[in-house]
DNA sequence: TGTACATCAGTGAACGCGCGTTCACTGATGTAC
DNA sequence: TGTACATCAGTGAACGCGCGTTCACTGATGTAC
């Protein structure tokens, strides 16, 4: 690299090169501060492409269209979306795990309304995407996989004891709690964002308290 | 009414008479087919007004405007889903109640998916019109009821037994199972409605049967 | 029972809008020799 | 190390679209006298 292009990129200014140098990025970056700061109404590929500061045209090369923008970025909310719930999944005992992970979940959707919003706007994104099914099955997976612990199978006194019932529940994906807390918490989410449970304002008191005695009353 | 009015009438033929007449309810009508066969992402207020046989301006007069449309069959969609709701709530079994309230409120869902989600678009239409914050308070207010049984106040041994602790729970919100299997239902015929459960096609199998399975769950 | 007239509920043409996408193009990059 | 050239990633003007809404209008209705 020459020091001209060095120049041009410690001065930050993308525009003033003919190549972005990294607009895919940017694209993403725009369409998400687009989203959040005026609504998924309000989304459209051309402003997207003003707020990085390029031609109309040129996301084109990147995405084909934009339901191909909007795949990206609702795969990257989805990608972050895991890390959220495996980061919180992290307690050894069960109940604490599906409930923390589902405080994050409410967290996430609270904090990122129109992110999350978009994850599942069917409409919107193209749902064969390899990106973006990939995402959305890992960030599943992180939630319908929580109750896989070790299973303490050699009880106390009969080691076969409850073992059958474990099983059974194991296999039978109606049992599974978490599936259960999953609906639960992206139901009271959905909900808690039509501003069903009153302000919403501050998540750390309300709404979280409220999800938190609910699980507490699902047989596990 | 003379009698020309009259064979116009029988003719049927809206659309030889001036005045349509009922105009306000073919709107309605014909917007919610609309809606329900090319999805709500294809709503236009002119393709409705071109089904209900009309100019593209008449609605204004009925409606004001294309989200005043929009609100109108949001509200009577909410007050369909209210009367299915209430007449679910026979049961004098709170749990039984619950139930077939869920089932309801997912059958609802599963058979109306675009109409649905209308009902909780905040962003197509005006939350504070009257009709609708009517409908959707009756229909809410189903659910959220659906425990305030007669309260058997008079136990055999002690009269004051398990008083105080009814009490609480009917005060804290927190601890309101029609809460809780009202967020469960909604998330679950949510995430339904996206698919994740597989196939919906049979709703009277899969969906059902496992929300049954989850709601005999809950503590109430 | 007629008539005058205000009001209501339509028409249909037109406006302006922002959109997604296409197109021929061009500047920059990277690679083969 | 230099050069030719294919490819990549942009430009910016233009197209066509369907939309919601406005406007001056008109036909039908209903009511007061």
């Amino acid at each position: 690299m020459g020091s001209n292009l060095n120049i041009d990129k410690t001065r930050c200014k993308a525009k003033e090169r003919y190549h972005h140098g990294a607009l895919r990025e940017a694209m993403i970056k725009a369409a998400e501060e687009l989203i959040e700061e005026r609504g998924l109404a309000n989304f459209s590929l051309r402003e997207a492409a003003r707020r990085a500061g390029v031609s109309s045209a040129a996301p084109a090369h990147h995405f084909g269209d934009a339901r191909g923008l909007l795949t990206s970025v609702a795969a990257a909310a989805f990608e972050r979306f895991g890390l959220a719930l495996e980061s919180a999944g992290g307690s050894p005992d069960l109940r604490e795990r599906l409930k923390a992970q589902a405080i994050a979940y409410l967290r996430f959707a609270l904090e990122e309304r129109e992110r999350f919003s978009l994850m599942w706007r069917v409409d919107l994104i193209d749902r064969g995407s390899p990106e973006y099914s990939a995402a959305i099955r890992r960030a599943t997976g992180v939630l319908t996989q929580a109750r896989r612990e070790p299973v303490p199978l050699v009880a106390e006194e009969d080691p076969f004891r409850d073992v059958e019932t474990r099983v059974a529940r194991l296999k039978d994906p109606a049992l599974d709690p978490a599936v259960a807390v999953w609906a639960l918490v992206h139901g009271f989410a959905t909900l808690a964002l039509n501003g069903v449970f009153g302000a919403v304002d501050d998540p750390d008191g309300g709404p979280e308290a409220r999800l938190r005695a609910i699980i507490d009353r699902i047989e596990l």
